[in-house]
RNA sequence: GGUCCGUUCGUCUAGGGGUUAGGACGCCAGGUUUUCAUCCUGGUAACAGGGGUUCGAUUCCCCUACGGACUACCA
């Protein structure tokens, strides 16, 4: 009989979170709904020091803006709350104590000025320095003083941190999901701290109470963690806790270069690392919501981003990708992320979106340009949607309908605006003049009929026509545009055109 | 430096002892659109290298190279 699936996102609030931590977040809701568990948020604010203003609030808008809820989580108290390590301070000496009184752990009285020395001393020798069953006996600890030295230490209230007694020589056999299996010789581990001397865990104390505590059944995080997997099984051993499964996730890496992706290649490339937008004193780095992602493409991207469901599909709703999300098809290696691919996704879902939410967008767009527009704007959209990603795009390929040239393109003015062309734009002025139903098809049968007509080519007229209304050799088709400027604004456009040509 | 993890088209990836190594993005070409874009069709392009094992390895094993993460009283 299996218990409930029980996952967690546990971010640090150091500052917003960068869309690798947002696929991790993905990736643990997608999975707990897979298989009917919950999904909690854990706040992991244990580094009073990195603890910045806004965080929190920023990965709690980010989650809801891309409709991954969690079940519980701060502000959504559950049975195990709170969901803020700061808040649950008062746990964690307990059991770290709990770890002293059964030989698992320790008492340092090393200060980091001393340790700073050892590791500048050990790296001028080409050596590294490990705090570990090798040298522990000769540094400042419980193991290597007296009992009574120690307890007047205790006693004096001298700084102190609690670190765990890593085993000597054992072999340890590491499960991952998505890895398999792995083995590690503990005596390469070191004696990490679990207890700081601010009164704080360490994440790696306060993480595997918390787990514990919350009934946490399966561990999804980034790859990042995977060489501490060794000391948090060697902790749950300690407590005699039966650990939960691992699942190491696949860093994302930047698009061009070397490394990982980090927040400062969103400058470099143009493109959002980051979901929502994050002000901080000095920077501003740009999120997709305000770049006009739309969330669904940007779930979707990030899902496809280290897995895939082993079929050629490539578009999924959040409620498919639950159903078809599987931990044993994440890839190993890292991924690169790809901008052009995000681009593409966003492409699709602007065309999927319902045209009604579309066009109040783009009022809204228009909104801020100042223009409050008496044309029918949803028959501009549905003319021009097609070519546009962004509701921006939309504004590009239509502004032509809002505001009349202003200038012609000039390469294209040398080609088309010839010596007979205003005596042809007349002819097409007169002709409009003479029309009342001013629909597409209509205005198609009667220019293209005087054309044929006349035997001069479309493209004598059609060429520079189009520029006149346009500015430009871009746009739909010229008939729809005459069509929705109506017949003043036309004619207008193509007097003024014939003016600027003489 | 040490430890661990990884390596299929430029990128994301499927596949897996015998395949024309498949798809997507990008790019290129053609078609549609008398424009541009979209769209459609086609094309370009990959098993890191070397040893094994095997009748046969891209697939399994080992080594090398390369990439990545970690190596804090940060998470």
């Amino acid at each position: 009989m299996s218990q409930k699936v029980r996952v967690r996102f546990a971010p640090s609030p150091t500052g917003p979170l960068h869309i690798g931590g947002v696929r991790t977040a993905l990736f643990n809701y997608l999975f707990a709904k897979k298989h009917g568990g919950d999904f909690l948020l854990r706040i992991e604010d244990t580094d009073q020091t990195r603890y910045v203003e806004g965080a929190e609030d920023y990965i709690v808008e980010a989650l809801n803006w891309l409709n991954i809820p969690y079940n519980e989580g701060p502000n959504k108290e559950g049975n195990c709350g709170p969901y803020k390590q700061s808040e649950r301070q008062h746990l964690y000496k307990e059991y770290a104590d709990k770890l002293i009184s059964n030989g698992k752990a320790y008492y340092a009285f090393d200060t980091s000025e001393e340790l700073d020395a050892h590791r500048k001393d050990h790296e001028t020798k080409g050596k590294t320095f490990i705090y570990n069953w090798h040298n522990r006996l000769k540094l400042k600890n419980s193991l290597s003083l007296s009992p009574e030295a120690v307890e007047k230490k205790l006693a004096n209230g001298e700084e102190y941190v609690i670190r765990f007694k890593s085993p000597e020589g054992k072999t340890l056999h590491l499960n991952d999901i998505i890895r398999g299996e792995m083995q590690i010789d503990t005596n390469i581990l070191d004696d990490k701290v679990l207890f700081k001397s601010d009164g704080m865990p360490t994440y790696h104390l306060a993480n595997i109470v918390d787990d514990h505590l919350m009934k946490i059944t399966h561990v999804i995080r980034g790859e990042e963690w995977l060489p501490s997997l060794a000391l948090h099984q060697l902790l749950y051993e300690a407590f005699g806790w039966d650990a939960p499964k691992f699942a190491h996730l696949p860093l994302i890496m930047k698009p061009v270069g070397k490394g990982k992706l980090s927040k400062r290649d969103g400058d470099a490339g143009g493109f959002p690392v980051f979901p929502l937008e994050w002000r901080s004193e000095t920077d501003v780095y740009k999120g997709y919501r305000e770049e006009g992602y739309l969330p669904e493409a940007v779930v979707n991207m990030l899902a496809l981003l280290g897995w895939n469901p082993g079929t050629e599909q490539e578009i999924f709703s959040l409620k498919e990708l639950t159903e078809a999300f599987d931990l044993e098809r994440v890839n190993k290696a890292g991924a690169k992320f790809d901008p052009e691919k995000a681009k593409w996704f966003q492409h699709h879902y602007l065309q999927e979106l319902d045209e009604n939410i579309l066009v109040s967008k783009f009022k809204d767009l228009l909104g801020t340009k100042n223009i409050f527009p008496t044309n029918d704007v949803s028959k501009i959209v549905s003319l021009v949607k097609e070519r546009a990603t962004f509701v921006s795009d939309v504004w590009e390929q239509s502004s032509f309908f809002f505001e009349a040239p202003k200038l012609y393109d000039e390469k294209a003015a040398q080609k088309s605006f010839k010596e007979d062309t205003p005596q042809l734009l007349q002819k097409v002025v007169d002709i409009l003049n003479e029309i009342d139903d001013f629909s597409a098809a209509t205005l198609s049968e009667k220019i293209k009929g005087w054309i044929t007509s006349t035997g001069i080519g479309f493209g004598k007229v059609m060429m520079p026509l189009r520029l006149s209304l346009v500015g430009e050799m871009k746009g739909p088709d010229v008939f729809d545009i005459i069509s929705i400027l109506g017949k003043k604004e036309a004619i207008d456009r193509i007097e003024k055109a014939i003016q600027t040509m003489s």
